[in-house]
DNA sequence: AGCAAGTAACTATCTGGTTATTGACATGTG
DNA sequence: CACATGTCAATAACCAGATAGTTACTTGCT
């Protein structure tokens, strides 16, 4: 039990994960991370190297957890807004980190780029096949979409804070996410879409 | 010249918006301040108390010295939308500093939560004399135009970077301004708006 | 002189990262 | 079997540099 290599690597992935997203990569503390892993933060550097590259890990498996339940449709862009809000909604700590990283590593990474490109092709065929309206940039529409999906976000009284209970009801969080899937439609929806 | 406070106070301020918009409370380092400053580390003490208060009296200066230049206008959505991109494209830093706000120090202050009031209320105005939409939650609409409005800064390839070149050609920036108009349009006009 | 503005040097603490060492387990050898 | 050897996981103590905040002092203006 207490040689066992890759269980004390996912504890601390697991910690970082927490530290960075409640303090980002400047504000996060290694030996809280130890700390929180049960583990010794020599193990931090046998690892992963530094603190840096710890959360380039964190960050790499956050993301791809997050695109794996989120697969991306774009034949129904409201339905992806609102699974891309739930799942936000659902992990905090994800977007937390997603912000951080976006304010302290700016820059696509190659995996995002890719992941970017693949989208956009997606968006144009939908436009071809007149799922989409045509009339806007396919890259603005992806822009867009994540933009109302995270709008929440940075709203006043929004749940910008720690983890779990944030002032936004249940209801309200219902609510919202209903106005997000219908503002995609309004966007998305090709001309004469209500017969 | 050297014995003027007031402009002393000035320089700090403006060194420390630099300095926090780019590195975030925990990141930015009081020494960098007072040298971009060119003033003596002690009077960040002796002006403004501590680093964390020296933040509040940037992000004070700068919301309101934002809310200023874009005057909201529940009457013409897509236009306060339109201005409120165009003025966080001008000042990058200034959307930084927010975001780092929200992550670093969560929760609205007093004067935000006023101004978010006071911006309800308009918006269920423009809802009763059907300049908006009425079907959706005024609060929905705020924070989604809002959502909108700031959507480029999360982009791939987004100048989330530090100040000025950021990746996006002017004709690009224009193209999205566009499409971020429309969209708050699409969103917000009532029904048969298209005679 | 007297007061406000400004400064250099200092300190206590923190923090990322490292060194030297120990403990556990497996394997090969006589 | 008994025992030496090598390897991997883990640890405690340590260090050099950085950092927020302070103390005691000087400068310049009226």
């Amino acid at each position: 039990m207490a040689r066992d290599s890759s269980a004390t690597k996912a504890r601390l992935l697991d910690a970082a994960f927490s530290e960075f997203a409640a303090y980002g990569i400047a504000g996060a503390r290694v030996d809280r991370i130890a700390e929180a892993a049960q583990a010794n933060k020599r193990l931090i550097y046998v690892y992963y190297g530094n603190k840096e590259q710890l959360f380039d890990a964190v960050l790499q498996r956050a993301l791809e957890t997050g695109s794996e339940s989120v697969p991306f449709d774009a034949d129904d862009l409201p339905g992806y807004a609102g699974a891309v809000f739930d799942h936000l909604v659902a992990h905090p700590a994800l977007m937390r980190l997603v912000v951080w990283k976006q304010l302290e590593r700016p820059g696509a990474t190659d995996a995002e780029g890719a992941s970017y490109r693949g989208k956009i092709a997606v968006v144009v065929e939908a436009q071809r096949t007149g799922r989409i309206d045509a009339a806007l940039d396919p890259a603005d529409i992806l822009t867009l979409v994540l933009g109302l999906s995270q709008a929440w976000f940075g709203a006043v009284g929004g749940p910008a804070a720690g983890g779990a209970g944030t002032g936004w009801t249940p209801e309200r969080l219902a609510r919202h996410r209903a106005a997000v899937v219908e503002a995609v439609r309004r966007i998305t929806a090709p001309p004469q879409d209500t017969p």
